[in-house]
DNA sequence: AACCTCATCAACCGCCGTATG
DNA sequence: GCATACGGCGGTTGATGAGGT
C-alpha cells in the first residue's frame, strides 16, 4: 500500500503566496509556534495550503533574518568551497551560512556561481594541449607529493570547534563511511614523470563501508565537464544507452555543467570508462577530446581505448581550476595542500546517480566524495 | 509590435530517514 | 517487525520578466 498523502490535493492551493497567506502564516508562527506539526498547521492557520508549502514559505521566506541576493565573494567562496568537499549538500551549505537557505544557495549556484566557475576554468584553460597538460600534470603532481603521514596532522573538524580529530569521524557517522586501517591508497591519474596512468582500483568491501556493498569500487579524482551533446549530458537524460553506464554528472538544460568528483562506475559488465569531458567545451569535438581508455574487470589493463566523447580529464582546464579550488578547500580546512592526496570537486551526478544506481550505491558516491586521505582511515 | 530565447527563482515533487503506534 | 505519518532534503519545474532579433 502506498503512503497516504499529506494532504487533500485537490483542495489546497498551489503556486505563489499572496500577501494576506504570507501576513496570515507568519502572524500566527511567531504567536503560536509552528506546534511541531507542519500539516496540521495550516487548518489551524486557516489557509487552504499543504502543510509542506507552509514549512517550504516561512523556512524560506518568512521567519525572521533571512537574507536574499547579493552574495558576497566570501560567500561565494565558502560556497564553492563546500561544494567541492561535500558536493550538493545544500541544507549543509547553508548552515555555514546564517541568513541564507539551501534553496537560495541551490539556485545561486545552479544560476550563477557555477557558470562563474566555468568561466574561470575557461580563461585559464590554455589553447595549446601539450602545455596545458604539463602543466596539470605538475599541479597532479603537486597534489600527490604527500608529506609524510607520520607527521602529518589530522585536520580541524570543519563543522566544529571540537578537537581535530572529530574530523573525519564526524564526515563518517554523517555519510556512512567507517575508516579501515587496511583500505588502499588513492589512485593516482599523473605519475611523476607526467604520464598519464590507468585508472587504479581500490577494493572497498563492508568491511570498510557500512554500506555494505561489496563489489568492487572503483575511484579516481577526476574533473568533470559535459557539454550539450556529450556523452555525460545523454547519460543523465537517458537510460537505455548501454554505453552509459557509469556515472555522469547533471547537464542542466543547453548548458555545459561540471563536477569533480572521484569517478566510480557500476557498470554491469565491468569495465569502467573515463566519461571526461573538457572543462569549458559546449560541444565535443576533435580539438577538445582526449583519449578515452576502458578498463578490464581488474581496472589495470586498457582493453579498448577511442577518441569518442568519453575521454580522460582535459589537463587543459584543470591546472588553475583544479588548484584555486584545493586552495579554497585548504582555507577552509585549514590543511596543508600536501595533506590531500585526493580531492574531488564538484559532483552533480544526482541525476545519473538517482536514474542508474541503487540508493546503497549512491551513498558509496557520496562516500568517496570525502575521501580526502588514506593516511586518516 | 511580435516573437523567441534565456535567466531567474519560488514552489513543487518525490524520496529518504526517523518516529510512532 | 510492520505500516504509517511526518520532516527534511535535493532535483526539477514552470511562471515570469528581461533582452535580443
Amino acid at each position: 500500500m502506498g503512503r497516504a498523502p499529506c494532504c487533500d490535493k485537490a483542495n489546497v492551493k498551489k503556486g505563489p503566496w499572496s500577501p494576506e497567506e504570507d501576513s496570515k502564516l507568519k502572524d500566527y508562527i511567531e504567536k503560536n509556534g509552528t506546534g511541531g506539526n507542519w500539516i496540521a498547521l495550516p487548518q489551524k492557520v486557516g489557509l487552504r495550503r499543504c502543510g509542506k508549502s507552509c514549512r517550504l514559505r516561512w523556512l524560506n521566506y518568512l521567519r525572521p533574518n533571512i537574507k536574499h541576493g547579493d552574495f558576497s565573494e566570501e560567500e561565494d567562496r565558502v560556497i564553492c568551497s563546500l561544494y567541492a568537499t561535500i558536493g550538493s549538500r545544500w541544507s549543509i551549505i547553508a548552515a555555514q551560512l546564517p541568513g541564507r537557505t539551501d534553496n537560495d544557495i541551490k539556485n545561486y549556484w545552479n544560476t550563477k556561481l557555477k557558470k562563474k566557475l566555468l568561466a574561470f576554468a575557461a580563461a585559464a584553460s590554455s589553447s595549446s594541449t601539450t602545455a596545458a597538460f604539463n602543466a596539470a600534470a605538475a599541479a597532479s603532481s603537486a597534489f600527490h607529493h604527500r608529506s609524510s603521514a607520520a607527521n602529518k596532522p589530522l585536520p580541524p573538524s570543519m563543522y566544529s570547534s571540537t578537537s581535530s580529530s572529530s574530523h573525519m569521524t564526524s564526515l563518517y557517522n554523517n555519510y556512512n563511511y567507517t575508516p579501515n586501517p587496511n583500505n588502499p591508497k588513492q589512485p593516482l591519474m599523473v605519475d611523476d614523470n607526467h604520464q598519464q596512468q590507468p585508472l587504479l582500483s581500490a577494493t572497498a568491501t563492508s568491511s570498510c563501508l557500512e554500506t555494505g556493498v561489496s563489489q568492487q569500487q572503483y575511484y579516481q579524482p577526476l574533473i568533470m565537464f559535459g557539454g550539450t551533446g556529450s556523452d555525460l549530458q545523454q547519460t543523465s537524460c537517458s537510460s537505455n544507452n548501454s554505453e552509459n553506464n557509469g556515472g555522469g554528472i547533471s547537464c542542466g538544460n543547453k548548458q555545459a555543467d561540471m563536477g569533480i568528483m572521484s569517478y566510480h562506475n557500476f557498470n554491469n559488465n565491468s569495465s569502467i570508462r573515463s566519461n571526461i569531458i573538457p572543462a569549458g567545451f559546449d560541444e565535443i569535438n576533435d580539438s577538445n577530446v582526449f583519449l578515452s581508455h576502458q578498463f578490464d574487470d581488474h581496472h589495470s589493463t586498457i582493453i579498448n581505448s577511442s577518441t569518442d566523447d568519453d575521454a580522460p580529464p582535459a589537463p587543459a582546464l584543470m591546472a588553475d581550476f583544479y588548484l584555486d579550488v584545493v586552495k579554497q578547500q585548504q582555507q577552509q580546512l585549514s590543511m596543508n595542500m600536501n595533506d590531500l592526496s585526493l580531492i574531488n570537486i564538484g559532483g552533480g551526478n544526482q541525476q545519473v546517480i538517482n536514474s542508474k544506481i541503487t540508493s546503497q550505491e549512491k551513498d558509496h558516491q557520496r562516500m568517496m566524495m570525502y575521501y580526502f586521505n588514506t593516511d586518516y582511515c
